[in-house]
DNA sequence: ATTTCTGATACCAATTTAGTATCAGTTAAT
DNA sequence: ATTAACTGATACTAAATTGGTATCAGAAAT
């Protein structure tokens, strides 16, 4: 059970480099040198991170892309929903035979909670927490 | 972002099922009517449990399934690890180029305290007490 | 005018998912 | 002893998804 597939994985990628540096339109070209991400591949996926406002860019020589919220509001729940759809866990397990009652069905309640835990914690791990913690680590193995 | 697949889904379906008649062996088929869950599909579902000790089986005519365990001590986590394996956020997310040193890859350890705590509750919701909620609604329901 | 870039979109192979089909063997009842 | 009701094992298939490629048009900087 894979949670995360290569667009989201590769798009939390491409964000926390372009998160790193904050100044100037970065390339598509330069991410997918960087983070090793098939060009053509990144380059589709990051049209999709600026049409949900994600990301900025600049068409023409000299442009490229560059983050358009502040890392630290950009919560990785986000964008696992761009590639990936809202978080659920089953259409609807509990139909008709095992629930009579959509609405206070207990079990479908039981699930959608662990449904709402995991995408808060996917909100609390931000672009920026993930960059202060590459900054930490990357200070101690220096 | 599905975070159960057919398999895991009808799997639960039948266990509960199973779960609330204790008495004799259940035939495939009865499962499969009740809970209108392709029957050829769920055999090859059940097989699997079987395999994995959730469920016995008898075979011939008077035969069919019966659980292999207390319904309190089957947990959904155990169920979608056998059709969809171990949860796992990504392959690894943070390679080469973005962590130094895998061991301590701040970044990992993160994503990783998410997985556990997804596994853990899903733990918790046992067929058990997904038999129990289902009682005390259908009781409110009547 | 040429180079460097994004926008849009169409295409593709491999894998996964959901479901079907078949045949062999076991057990119970007649 | 036969037949009917079951599981065991396994092979097959269509459709959707995933991961990746390719192409062409247009915008901006030089």
């Amino acid at each position: 059970m894979k949670v995360l597939n290569k667009e989201t994985d590769y798009a939390v990628r491409a964000l926390i480099s372009l998160g790193m540096k904050p100044d100037g339109w970065v390339p598509a070209k330069a991410i997918s040198d960087e983070q090793a991400i098939p060009y053509q591949f990144l380059r589709r996926i990051l049209q999709e991170l600026i049409r949900s406002g994600l990301v900025e860019s600049k068409e023409g020589a000299g442009g490229g892309v560059r983050l358009g919220k502040n890392p630290a509001d950009i919560g990785v729940a986000e964008v696992i929903e761009i590639f990936q759809g809202k978080v659920q866990v089953s259409e609807c397990m509990f139909r008709k035979q095992l629930c009579s009652n959509r609405a206070n069905c207990v079990l479908r309640h039981e699930i959608m909670r662990i449904e709402q835990m995991v995408n808060e914690e996917f909100s609390k791990v931000t672009i920026g927490k993930l960059i202060d913690d590459l900054k930490a680590v990357e200070a101690l193995t220096k």
